[in-house]
DNA sequence: CCTACCGATCGGTAGG
DNA sequence: CCTACCGATCGGTAGG
């Protein structure tokens, strides 16, 4: 009988992984993300967690695998958090605010996973439940401006460029931003909640 | 003594290369942004050019060499783009929405170009002089809104939030436009205009 | 512009 | 979890 290694209090907090598969998966992130996925060897992602390339294959099921796991992950947190985030709303401003909040707040915190999904796409075999996830996401944004719209809160020439616009300024938050910056991830996504609504003509 | 073949007038208009070493530029240029820079293979290129790997070298010094001089080509465009747009004005609300214009039509028209350099920065072995080319630009937007901050006429509560959100949304624009879509290059610039515009606190 | 080929790399398996 | 290894791929060179 054997005993496993206890994990100390302070692991899950540091954000270590509780156990070697979270480990490769955390690694696996980290080297796609510097490095790209292609770029990225097996020999690599062992080394990163003390162990060699083929030993791997006990823990997880392959290079590709990895990848679609980990991109299916951040759709899916991602949904979650928008759903939780306008859950119970019902004033199409206040709705528009906490999903861009969400956003930004998701690309400042899942920096590497955001970076690595919107990168590495066309190395995904098959791409069509990460591409239908995005879809829906972009589609919830388009629907929230157009029911403000005919609301007559917002004023846009088209709420399609609107949502592209919006969306794309929070991805962009992935790629240049730094804890320990002049902004914390709470600032940053309330300034970019009022971005957002000056997009949408409703001044804040 | 050799007669090149002479290029049919329609070929410049229509986008066709001038000659074998703009078509490979070409095809590596299509080849990087459909597969990805590693992805693509050297076979790959020639083929889309009607010959083999090996015979590239004749025409070109190298597949690493074929990614930096189009990265670098993209940036000097995009800078070229930005002065010229501006040249001349003095008003800054004036000079902020050309520039825009300028940066959402370079996105629209060269959406290659600009999907391969925003998503290829990591395979650069030497990726300075791209990087350096990229602050330039970045900090010319920023400057801007500072100025209009300074002058009153803009309102925002971070400049670089203000640039950074304008910069992103304009590059979004690279991977979702096409040719024969809803709005035509002419239009989205204005309307990207108009966005940038109420980003920056001036109601249009 | 071609074929032949070098040297190196890599994902994954075999077998322990 | 390891070493040994398979099978395939690839950028670039040699030599014509």
């Amino acid at each position: 009988m054997r005993v496993e290694r206890p994990h100390r209090p302070g692991d899950v907090a540091a954000g270590l992984p509780a156990d070697r598969a979270a480990a490769i998966r955390l690694a696996a992130l980290r080297l796609f993300a510097a490095q790209g996925y292609r770029a990225t060897t097996m020999a690599d992602i062992g080394a990163a967690v003390g162990i060699r390339g083929p030993s791997l294959y006990k823990h997880v099921s392959g290079k590709q695998v990895l990848l679609a796991e980990l991109m299916l992950g951040t759709m899916d947190t991602l949904l979650a958090m928008h759903t939780e985030a306008v859950d119970g709303v019902t004033d199409v401003t206040e709705r528009l605010r906490r999903a861009v909040e969400a956003h930004v707040r998701y690309h400042a915190r899942h920096r590497l996973e955001a970076f690595v999904g919107n990168r590495e796409i066309g190395s995904l075999e098959q791409p069509g439940r990460v591409l239908r996830l995005r879809s829906t996401y972009e589609r919830g944004f388009r629907e929230l401006i157009e029911r403000g719209v005919a609301e007559g809160v917002f004023a846009v020439r088209s709420a399609r460029l609107a949502s592209y616009s919006i969306l794309d300024m929070g991805m962009g938050v992935a790629n240049w931003f730094h804890d320990n910056g002049e902004f914390s991830v709470d600032q940053l996504a309330y300034q970019y909640g009022d971005l957002a609504l000056r997009i949408v003509g409703k001044a804040g």
